[in-house]
DNA sequence: GGGATTTTAGGACAATTGTCCTGTTAGGGC
DNA sequence: GCCCTAACAGGACAATTGTCCTAAAATCCC
């Protein structure tokens, strides 16, 4: 008879020697290509398993319930994309426009890659039934969207701080609606560069000219 | 031992009698209802079949596999959508102006309801691993931009055709990613109505100050 | 009313799924 | 070298799934 519990609990999603690290790392990257080949309905544990080339019972070891595995698996694509977002508008430098410019550049650019048109619409979809999943896509965009709030109110100060989050929300919206059409092997993939530049010679127009009725510190 | 197959083969999705359609149509509402609840991959043969009122065995007399009855429950649903669309337009009567606000406003509108926020962006996770409906959502989309072409056509004479479609697609992308962030039960849906009006008028200035290459017809 | 057929119910099946259990191997710390 | 635990494999289980089958009930048509 056992004394011990064989399986610590909540073991899981950590390894302690390094071999376990990597495997972990291997398990994650495997669930991601399977999510975006599959999607989440043809998520399975015997699908990850396989493509990471080890067996259910190893799978289960590491991650004893599916959905641990899939919050880590959420939070190992999403967290890239914060930093890649930051990174890229310190790149920039200059002036504010061209800063925003930089930084709307790289967004719809993400677009056309297979992982974020596959992966985000999933996101979405799974928002709609699972709060948890809701408010970590609400989490990671209220993060992308602080950079436009910044931008935005330097370009147009005369705009109160609402007026600045809505328009930054107007901005994210467009782009990210542009996913569906116009994302990795949708109909108007070929013309994601035509539309980007046309998404951002519109907005910077819109906040330009939009009307605020904060008084500007220090009128240039 | 039985001579005739007691099934007709293809029979599925039709009824004969009134009874049975009226059944038909009750199946519909009910797969509708658990896909808004629990989403693709939530929606089971036996949770429509409890939802209906009916066995298992009744539905399966409906429809004997599971995809006839998502791609007529997916007409089911969208067929009303181009209706309503093509109607408010006819509403709004006068100028093109006018009825592109009209089309505009419907659209948005529509967005904050529960059906539209949870139903569309599953369809768009579908269409990325399932081409059929891939094809569905593309066509359903072409015909919803339709009239926007006509009006932005109408409004600026001075944009050629490819300019006034990639400006459609603009104002059709730009809606629907709000469904994500202002759809029914999301965070900004207390703002759904400042949103449209930011957008609305955003999309006005857009097509007015576009220029466009081609020479109008009968410049006023 | 009677016969044929639609409509209905409910059991049954194989396939798939997440999870668990047992046992074996490999590797790090002393 | 030895011991302990991490790392791994594979079988097993119960639950759920789509689909099928059989038989009863309801309904239409003559």
């Amino acid at each position: 008879m056992l004394i011990r519990q064989r399986k610590p609990l909540n073991r899981t999603g950590t390894a302690t020697y390094e071999k376990g690290e990597a495997r972990l790392a291997r398990i994650l990257d495997a669930a991601a290509a399977v999510f975006i080949e599959a999607g989440y309905s043809g998520l399975t544990m015997r699908k990850i398993a396989e493509r990471a080339g080890i067996s259910i019972g190893n799978l289960n070891y590491y991650y004893r319930v599916k959905t641990d595995l899939l919050r880590d698996l959420i939070e190992h694509v999403l967290n890239p994309y914060l930093e890649k977002f930051h990174e890229r508008r310190q790149k920039a430098g200059r002036s504010p426009e061209k800063q925003l410019e930089a930084v709307l550049d790289f967004w719809i650019e993400d677009l056309g890659t297979p992982e974020t048109t596959v992966f985000f619409p999933e996101l979405w979809a799974m928002g709609n039934h699972d709060p948890y999943m809701a408010d970590l896509v609400d989490d990671l965009y209220a993060k992308a969207r602080e950079p436009l709030h910044e931008l935005i109110s330097q370009i147009n100060p005369t705009l109160t701080k609402k007026d600045t989050e809505r328009m930054a929300l107007y901005l994210c919206a467009s782009m990210e609606g542009l996913t569906i059409f116009a994302g990795n092997g949708k109909p108007w993939a070929g013309q994601l560069n035509a539309m980007r530049r046309l998404m951002i010679n519109n907005f910077m127009l819109s906040i330009k000219t939009a009307k605020g009725k904060r008084k500007p510190k220090q009128p240039a």
